[in-house]
DNA sequence: AACTATTTATAAGA
DNA sequence: TTCTTATAAATAGTT
């Protein structure tokens, strides 16, 4: 879809391919986020590039939908996954997950620092914790936070657009 | 992309939702064809449609990409890990992911920007610490606040509702 | 299922 | 590489 109709075969050269990959799973990802949103829809979109390396979308998240479908349509597959660490694997997936967001929100020019862990009620220690130490602790006590706040807000929707309401909530903490 | 732009929000009508699904499903796994044929990737894409009902593509199949994403092992050190390190390649590549669905949504007009800090009662500081320097922690909470916010913008909460809300949070964590 | 009027996605190009 | 732009595709509302 662009300047030219183009074969669907192979893209030969390794640059343009490389570009290509990486639009096209942009755009398939986002067709899958709407998909998902506009019809309720539970999704999940993996991908391996060429060089084996992994890329996903889901929603709600890629673990349940992807267990979800092994063990539905092949209960008795040859293609078991090996429980005993799967809960681990997925908790560093979460983690990686958040990451990549954060990382994100950086680039967007959205600077979150320090302060901001201040507020939500976790200060930080001079020698970060270990992952192991609080993950789950902290992942329980922060989505109980989200969860509150979530429902506040649902109780009284409005048509305000949120970047005005985020910026009236700026002025509103006095300046 | 038809008469007329939707809002990006569950359709209502059954009906209308049911075809939809449809017509969207079908294309996403066009989509998701296209990319693997053009790039040499291998992709599944599984859906649940909001009755339950399971769908999916799979190039050159759905079993095994989803059984091979689960099982894979996660890097679990530091936030961005050597280049040389293939699961460091991993990672950084969900980076990329992310920042590209983030870059989509701020395009349909979801914005969140600075004003997000002030709101939450805290000072800018001139130069954000560097990522390299947070815990996979301190990034799970600063994730967290990133989603409540998020889910603000999503439901054009009003006002006062998002700001005592949002105020709430900034101050009256203390566990 | 077809059919358009439009909106999106995106192949090239800057 | 990030941003534009000309076109190809996808698709919302209709028939």
């Amino acid at each position: 879809m662009g300047r030219r109709k183009i074969e669907m075969k192979v893209v030969e050269d390794s640059s343009s391919r490389q570009v290509t990959f990486s639009k096209r799973r942009t755009g398939l990802f986002k067709k899958a986020n709407e998909l998902a949103t506009l019809c309720g829809a539970e999704i999940a979109v993996l991908v391996f590039s060429p060089g084996g390396k992994p890329f996903s979308f889901g929603h709600p998240n890629v673990e349940s939908i992807a267990d979800r479908f092994l063990n539905q349509e092949c209960p008795k597959s040859k293609f078991r996954v090996s429980k005993n660490d799967e809960k681990a694997g997925r908790l560093n997936q979460q983690l990686e997950d958040m990451e990549s967001q954060l990382e994100a929100e950086k680039k967007r020019g959205i600077v979150l620092d320090k302060a901001v862990l201040k507020a939500m009620g976790l200060p930080l220690k001079s020698k970060p914790p270990s992952f192991r130490e609080l993950s789950r602790a902290d992942l329980r006590k922060m989505k109980a936070s989200l969860e509150a706040l979530r429902e506040n807000v649902k109780e009284k929707a409005s048509e305000v657009e949120a970047s005005s309401s985020l910026l009236l909530l700026a002025n509103g903490r006095r300046d």
